[in-house]
DNA sequence: ACATAAGTTTCCATATATAGAAACATTTGA
DNA sequence: TCAAATGTTTCTATATATGGAAACTTATGT
């Protein structure tokens, strides 16, 4: 833990790991099979967390009440991109993504 | 092309290599600068095109008009996290993230 | 050059995300 | 146990994303 490289990349689980502890394999493998943008709120949490930021600290940060945040925490399926960006761009985090795509469930034509 | 593996991960330069293949360094260079959400709108673009899909036929999938694709295609920064896993779950394909954080730019406690 | 397909834009209505404020609940440390 | 800090929920208002319809522009092929 704080570690003084440059970047590293995290995923859900490596920051789980890091705030909730290490946690069975039962709960561990579903949060693996959850990783889609469903979980994002998970992850404003925990990067919240790795920053040693309060939900009131963050909204400061951005300009909103610490209840939007929470909602923000809990809810982030209905979120927009921008707010996204914005949450993350206040803890000088980037999220990127990418595509997987199962050819198995597709037609080739 | 048409590879039959049962998946494959993409990044955007790959399926841009794909579709408006390959750029000049130049270019290339900044789109992986950009590879932010903000660029989600070419993603979708790019794997509808992988799928051979017209905006019109995609909308016939989600249930929208070819018009909301556009739309969504165009300006991805205001879209909302459910938008965006309804269109690549129509699209048989699914979205990653992971979280970069740098901490040069932050001061640890 | 023309016709058709594909993509874009505009106008409009509706649903929903964002936001603050304050009450409420939960967690934490003394 | 108690008080303070932290997180959550509810209520309200406003901004904006979603959506259809149709006009419009831009490819595409013959």
């Amino acid at each position: 833990m704080e570690t003084k490289g440059k970047n590293r990349t995290m995923t859900l689980d490596q920051l789980k790991d890091k705030h909730i502890g290490e946690v069975g394999t039962d709960n561990r493998d579903k949060y693996e099979f959850d990783l889609k943008l469903d979980v994002l709120g998970e992850m404003i949490k925990s990067v919240r967390k790795d920053r040693h930021l309060t939900q009131e600290q963050l909204g400061e940060l951005i300009g909103v009440q610490k209840s939007q945040i929470s909602k923000l925490e809990r809810n982030a399926k209905n979120v927009t991109v921008e707010t996204i960006l914005k949450v993350f761009r206040a803890l000088k985090a980037n999220i990127k993504f990418s595509i997987e795509m199962n050819d198995a469930d597709y037609k080739v034509a």
